[in-house]
DNA sequence: ACCGCACCCTGAGCGC
DNA sequence: TGCGCTCAGGGTGCGG
């Protein structure tokens, strides 16, 4: 599930495959609630235009015309945002996979859940967006266009404070869990990292978050941007179907603490890490390190 | 203002 | 083999 570190490296990674290209086509999917702009207006805004830049704000990208433009564009749970060159397992389902031979590499063929392909007019790589559940989402901004999705974001999970987290959370009674995945107090922190950011501060995801002391919260500023800032280090998190622009897995998984390692012995002490539901998503954490 | 919950979607994995 | 069920969850919107 791409959240901001996967979200960053993607931009970084995928920039050079799309700042400095002309859009000459524009390929999608039918209408769906997917398209917050109408594929064809999408279509017909897109081609021809030049990009420009392509920032991220929270969990989402930008990409930037010469003209002031934007285009929005959410990964949802399952979003994949890469070249026609690459090749991945993960870009194929399970019985796709099961189908190959075992060393076989075969190249990507957009197919039903390839919602946008862009060419270009130098006739190089083509760029994909792919979205099996379709949790994400496509938006044009014309220049100037106010954007709500944008605008309710709060600080970015990179420039979070603890006196940011301490005030915006007074009064709530909401899990500290849950108001870490609240885009409006801190944009671009999901599952993966609010549960670890809170094992690293030692904080039990179920309390309070108007009972969780500034000390705390400094703390989970903290490990929220060191977390981060290490997964966007390895490539992010390939823990389902995260797959970097080029096709190649993240490595952060492999330093995750508590995420989906329900049973599993805490690597600092060696309890049993707990699951528990919270705000209808799995908490993942050690009951001994974090009260 | 805040909180809990249903909903959008598809594929994997499971029990029968 | 195959059916039906549950689970995964980001963001939005609604009712209490």
């Amino acid at each position: 599930m791409p959240e901001l570190p996967e979200v960053e490296v993607t931009r970084r990674r995928i920039a050079p495959a799309m700042v400095g290209r002309t859009v000459r086509s524009v390929r999608t999917t039918a209408n769906s609630y997917f398209f917050v702009t109408p594929p064809g207006r999408l279509r017909a805004r897109l081609a021809g235009r030049r990009l420009a830049g392509l920032t991220r704000s929270g969990k989402y990208l930008l990409a930037h015309t010469e003209d002031g433009s934007r285009l929005l564009l959410h990964l949802g749970m399952t979003g994949q945002l890469f070249s026609s060159d690459a090749t991945s397992p993960r870009l194929l389902s399970a019985t796709a996979r099961a189908a190959l031979e075992p060393d076989a590499q075969l190249d990507f063929r957009p197919d039903r859940h390839t919602h946008l392909r862009l060419a270009f007019d130098d006739g190089g790589p083509e760029v994909y967006l792919r979205d099996v559940r379709k949790f994400g989402k496509v938006q044009w901004l014309a220049p100037g266009e106010p954007c709500e999705r944008l605008d309710r974001l709060g600080t970015d999970a990179l420039e979070v404070t603890g006196s940011h987290l301490f005030e915006a959370s007074r009064g709530r009674k909401v899990a500290v869990k849950s108001f870490l995945l609240d885009q409006s107090v801190v944009a671009g922190t999901g599952n993966i990292y609010a549960d670890e950011a809170l094992f690293h501060a030692g904080v039990r995801p179920t309390r309070a978050a108007g009972r969780v002391p500034r000390r705390s919260y400094e703390a989970i500023a903290d490990a929220t941007k060191r977390v981060m800032l290490r997964s966007i280090e390895t490539g992010g998190s390939s823990i389902s179907d995260y797959v970097a622009p080029d096709g190649s897995d993240g490595g952060y998984q492999d330093e995750r603490r508590v995420y989906a390692r329900t049973g599993s012995p805490c690597r600092a002490c060696g309890t049993a890490i707990r699951r528990k539901v919270i705000g209808q998503r799995s908490a993942h954490y050690c009951p001994a390190c974090q009260r």
